[in-house]
RNA sequence: GCGGACGUAGCUCAGUUGGCAGAGCACCAGAUUGUGGCUCUGGGGGCCGUGGGUUCAAAUCCCACCGUUCGCCCCA
């Protein structure tokens, strides 16, 4: 005997129930995102590695260091996808789309592939629901499309969670903002931040707002935010969003500290946080990305969007309640089998879900199947009933029994 | 990539100063040939994560690796 092959690390088997609960939230999105004009699209889980250099940025840390990314028999660098959004860009521009129409929504959904350590709510092969509207440059599709986010996880039957919002500028208030964070930052006393701050400080200057050690935070306490410091241009289109969540009566929290990870995101950001499932606390991210079609070749479309990772809201959903058998056919001698095929699949034919036993076993053995399976009913099958073309119906939950005629067996069930 | 915790039966876990590998649940069989989900009795099941070391003797102590898990970083 060799030794059984096991799977591979950060990669996930699910059954029953987490298979549902994914399946309900996978149903619900594309129920609910249908609503506001959003249809699927379906692309491939490999693409060029160039695609996701360009697009996330070169930079970042899932760019540098956690792309599952190979060459191909062809020589050619492929990778499989770490996120949704650069695909769905390159198929919008590939399919030509801003051509035909102003306006394109899309839903996705699917695994996604990061090389890192696994951890609560966090997998290398990993889920995401995607949506993504392409055109609108105007406050109101930003304004859309958090409302029907809130719209979504509201159906879900997830309690307790808050949208922060923020804006991060765009190309021209940006770089200013961030060189003079970049100034404010030095004169602080550099051996009372942490070794990551001290880090940041040359990588990514923004990221000193949102750590989370203690020291630094009181630290950076009176820092300069982007929110106070972006354009007119810029200030005019997030009020505009504020004003339009506040009608919509969507709840929401500035957070001027929020930063994003990605290096396309500008002006409106936003993140859905949950508090309950530890550390990995953010379901979704996302915001805005004018600037994203035209760097990956395409033309200059405005677009919005965000991601909601399925296993952290599968973690959140209230407990998935599996559908009970309604019936189990215990076959207690030989001769009644053939008439147990025929009645479950007449059971079954009339939309009742239940199992029936393969072969003729004790009454004892087939109670403690009935009630492990806990069907609600359990037929009882042996020579007496055949003879008079009858079955015992006895209810699983009252102990209550009688008789019926198989012949018109489907009247006896609700 | 870095840090902590944990790896013993299908599952949940005991296992004392190093001394015969254990319990509960689950499964199978019998008591009990069709009124049974209870009870009782019996049974199958283990490279004690892997490899090395210490020892008369290792599930137990030491080292390494692998895996799981919770954090950090980062992200959904």
């Amino acid at each position: 005997m060799s030794d059984p092959i096991k799977r591979v690390k950060g990669f996930a088997d699910l059954f029953e129930p987490e298979s549902t609960a994914f399946t309900f939230l996978e149903n619900t999105a594309r129920r609910v995102f249908g609503l506001y004009g959003y249809t699927e699209l379906r692309t491939p889980i490999l693409e060029r590695t160039e695609l996701f250099a360009r697009g996330i940025g070169d930079e970042t840390d899932v760019v540098q260091k956690e792309m599952y990314t190979f060459p191909d028999r062809g020589g050619r660098s492929l990778t499989m996808r770490p996120e949704a959004t650069a695909g769905v860009m390159r198929s919008f521009i590939e399919a030509n789309l801003a051509n035909s129409q102003p306006v394109s929504k899309f839903f996705t959904y699917g695994p996604m592939f990061r090389y890192e350590q696994p951890q609560k709510g966090r997998l290398r092969q990993f889920h995401q629901l995607n949506c993504e509207c392409l055109g609108p440059v105007e406050p109101g599709a930003d304004a859309e499309i958090i409302t029907m986010l809130m719209h979504f996880l509201d159906e879900l039957g997830i309690e307790d969670l808050c949208v922060e919002i923020n804006s991060l500028g765009d190309r021209n208030c940006r770089p200013a903002y961030r060189q003079k964070l970049l100034d404010w930052a030095r004169q602080l006393p550099a051996d009372q931040l942490c070794p990551d701050c001290r880090r940041r400080m040359n990588t990514n200057p923004l990221r000193l707002l949102d750590c989370k050690i203690p020291a630094c935070q009181s630290l950076t306490q009176d820092a300069p935010v982007m929110i106070d410091n972006i354009c007119p241009e810029c200030r005019e289109h997030f009020d505009a969003v504020c004003a339009l969540l506040d009608k919509n009566g969507v709840p929401w929290k500035l957070n001027p500290r929020m930063v994003r990870g990605l290096d396309y995101y500008m002006r409106t950001t936003f993140e859905v946080v949950s508090n309950k499932i530890g550390s990995q606390g953010a379901v979704t991210g996302g915001g805005r990305y004018d600037g994203l079609i035209r760097d990956l070749g395409g033309p200059d479309v405005p677009g919005i969007g965000f991601a909601s990772g399925m296993e952290r809201l599968a973690m959140l959903l209230p407990e998935v309640k599996l559908q009970r058998p309604d019936f189990y056919i215990a076959v207690v001698e030989d001769m009644a089998m053939n008439c147990a095929f025929e009645l479950s699949r007449n059971l079954r034919r009339a939309g009742f879900k239940g199992e029936m036993s393969f072969s003729a076993k004790k009454m004892k053995h087939q109670m403690k199947v009935a009630a492990r399976l806990n069907a609600r009913k359990c037929l009882i099958l042996g020579s007496l009933e055949v003879e008079n073309q009858m079955v015992q119906i006895k209810d699983m939950d009252s102990g209550e029994q009688i008789a019926a005629p198989l012949a018109d067996i489907v009247n006896f069930f609700e």
